[in-house]
DNA sequence: TCCCGTATTTGATCTTGATCAAAGCAAGAT
DNA sequence: ATCTTGCTTTGATCAAGATCAAATACGGGA
């Protein structure tokens, strides 16, 4: 599951992801040179936690590769994931003492981590930061109430429709083609983590992609790679208003 | 449903709630001031729709009285409610084009706008009112995801004694007593309503009321007045952690 | 006060997805 | 090559909640 680390550095800006999607807008060298000198990796194994829900936060950062997931559990053992990190995703809390959440390294998991308080300074003296923060956050937000919706009054199939829509969408916006036709990718999740993230058990999640793949929406090579022969024909089986509108 | 109007201002800063919550966290007088020349005021009906996902927006603003809701409806009228704004909330998004979903009166409601415009050169130009908004979008990122938590893992009672006590709570939090043993309150919204916040149908909404009623936990004054004899009873009955920890 | 329209409650049945249980499979270890 | 071990798939059964269909209660006018 280590797959070779993908690039996704703005091209004006070396090769940490934090500096393109949530700091680099516009590339004020200031800015720059003050992050390069705190920025520090740091990786995890696949099923490790990168912390708890409750810790003290000391760093913020981004994912650089690898699928990381915040997740809640309750006391008798139910959970609920509520939010995948994707890479160049923005991991912490400008703001806040203590993690909302757990973080669990779904696959194997490199970060690009800075220390909270100099990163915190720098939000507050540079008002581009602040706002491009801003408007990540209002992005995951709109992504979670759409989550909302899903988890609310989708049925079991529309959820693994959406879910594989979802990163096949992402998979094709990384790869620049549009045509949108044919998809292939690897499902970052085992069935129980699609389980925890769908609001299902892994039985319905196995059944339903084991539908799926009878209905020829999509095909398997193996458990984790997907193709999609017609991503138009899975759309329909989402539930979502197929045509234009806004993506989340 | 005509509440008389709360005063929710901050004490040194007039009768507008977006200076308490949104903006004027240290009361800088000459934002203050600017803010006094943009701002306007409007009331809508219960059941009227405020805006549609899509619509252009021209406004942001924060609710002063009543209940909104912000709905999600798929095309064979599957509804799920993605946030409840209550007086103080703050509606809109600076540096958005469209509503990214429904906005609907649940209640009679009157809201503080301020054309977005203006109000965003104040951001961008005012760092301390960008870190408060970012603030504010992550107390309501926090609330989503929990709220993923109640969809997506909670059962029908789990689900109506949590939004019982979020509303006790917030009940409780604006009359300043901590004392937390006997609490009453009206409910915003109609069973229907409710069902679409908590991601059920009416009929399971009204029998688990029923059930909480016949099991003492609750007690009904007409439909909509509720008391919670004991509270901590009543917590419970959510599924959640209920020692200490962090609120949402 | 009575009437009407709407919201709510209640009941009977049906469906979906959870639960329990048992194989099947692939990859690494012996 | 065979035996683990940890997913994943599949099957049978069950329960929670949805759906369909009536009652019933409530609130606001005439």
């Amino acid at each position: 599951m280590n797959t070779a680390p993908k690039t996704l550095a703005h091209s004006d800006c070396g090769d940490c992801p934090i500096r393109y999607r949530a700091v680099c807008s516009r590339c004020e060298p200031d800015e720059l040179a003050v992050l390069d000198q705190l920025k520090t990796y740091k990786t995890y194994e696949a099923g490790q936690m990168i912390c708890w829900a409750g810790d003290q936060l000391q760093f913020v950062g981004s994912v650089v590769d690898g699928v990381a997931a915040l997740s809640q559990t309750m006391e008798d053992g139910r959970r609920q994931m509520v939010g995948l990190l994707l890479p160049s995703d923005f991991v912490g809390r400008p703001g806040r003492e203590t993690a909302p959440f757990d973080v669990i390294a779904a696959t194997d998991v490199t970060l690009c981590l800075f220390r909270k308080a100099p990163f915190e300074e720098l939000i507050n003296s540079t008002p581009s930061i602040a706002t491009r923060l801003l408007e990540m956050t209002l992005d995951e937000l709109d992504a979670a109430r759409e989550w909302m919706l899903l988890l609310g009054r989708k049925t079991a199939r529309e959820k693994i429709a959406s879910f594989l829509a979802i990163l096949a969408r992402r998979e094709t916006a990384l790869s620049a083609g549009q045509t949108m036709g044919k998809v292939e990718f690897t499902l970052p999740l085992s069935r129980e983590a699609m389980a925890d993230y769908l609001g299902l058990t892994l039985e319905t999640v196995s059944r339903q992609v084991s539908a799926l793949k009878r209905a020829g929406l999509i095909e398997l090579q193996g458990k984790r790679k997907i193709t999609i022969p017609d991503f138009a024909s899975l759309l329909n089986e989402t539930g979502d208003d197929t045509d234009g509108g806004m993506p989340a």
